[in-house]
DNA sequence: GTCTATATAATGATAGAC
DNA sequence: GTCTATCATTATATAGAC
């Protein structure tokens, strides 16, 4: 799982694996069938240890949840690696990875609306998956954002110097006029 | 370019890359040298077609540059994908590319901010940053994207469901109180 | 410029001993 | 379960003819 989120899956070999477990390439082909085989069981390691532990017991938002996943450092950053990977190549539990985070967001969203405490939105699902996608980015591009903070790689320091652009963003907005967003709304309307 | 963006580097062989060209895989290496030095070839290709030409003559945010180059289907879509791939797979070209992303976008938000019509933030820099990262998201996260929404691909009409949920979220914000805000702003305060 | 043919190395997978 | 040895395939890259 480490190294298929550090290098990818076709640019990582069974022999690179079997090296870092210290057993032979024979003994991992044996054991998980093939290499697809190794991948389908990172896969419902990964999804499972993500998903169903953390993700499950989190009231939060999915940025606020990555925080703290952040915040013990190497605890969670190969699952991190090799979630990015899943959501990036077209994998089955990739796929159903996204969706299970875009349905907690709109959950969330909905409850959060429903207290009060969030904005009420025009297209509760699409803004659900707008914001799973804005809280997923820095994760993604990991590589990107830990660089241009002159971080050598994705850690809490790095989280937590986007959290408070993140919330002033999310809070009072970027467009301090609503011009922009009612240019945008008319254009739907117009073209249905 | 077109195999890369869709494939990635390492599953995409010389072989597939020269039978799409309709030549020999030796005149593919003969022309380049090697494998990397194609890579060399398109990275330079892409980042001067989308950076000089289009971003450059953008005054228009991110989010509305993207939606425009959408809206030509074909045109750039394939450039799009080895964007995503150059951003993503670690290299020179990728990261120089996104360095100018945010910068770009640090720009305009300055320019945004003088003229009233942008909030203000407490760091301009980081927030360049944020916002640079939720407008490539749609794009790097394009298959989860356009999957969600039911369509097979990243196309004009994805991008366009996205706008008003994306200027929704951008100028009224999520949170409807700050106290979430002011929170994240205590404990930063509280750490330094 | 373009091809065929080939060298060389690495890969995933298998077979069989222990 | 674990290993060694090997197979068959595929990859990049090179050499040399045209």
């Amino acid at each position: 799982m480490r190294l298929f989120g550090a290098g990818g899956f076709a640019d990582t070999s069974v022999r690179a694996i079997a090296a870092e477990a210290g057993v032979s390439p024979g003994l991992v082909l044996h054991h998980f069938g093939s290499k697809e085989g190794l991948k389908r069981a990172c896969d419902e390691y990964v999804a499972g240890e993500l998903i169903d532990t953390e993700v499950a017991t989190s009231q939060q938002d999915l940025i606020g949840a990555m925080r703290r996943w952040l915040a013990e450092p190497d605890a969670y950053l190969a699952e991190f690696d090799y979630l990015t990977r899943m959501l990036l190549e077209g994998s089955h539990a990739g796929d159903l990875l996204f969706d299970t985070l875009v349905d907690r967001t709109e959950k969330m969203l909905g409850e959060g609306i429903e207290s009060g405490q969030m904005n009420h939105f025009s297209d509760l699902g699409t803004t659900a998956l707008v914001v799973a996608l804005c809280g997923l980015a820095p994760l993604v591009m990991g590589r990107q954002v830990s660089r241009a903070l002159g971080e050598d790689g994705l850690n809490a320091k790095v989280l937590q110097r986007l959290a408070l652009p993140v919330m002033e963003l999310f809070t009072h907005g970027l467009y301090a006029t609503p011009e922009l967003l009612e240019a945008t709304r008319a254009a739907m309307e117009g073209e249905g």
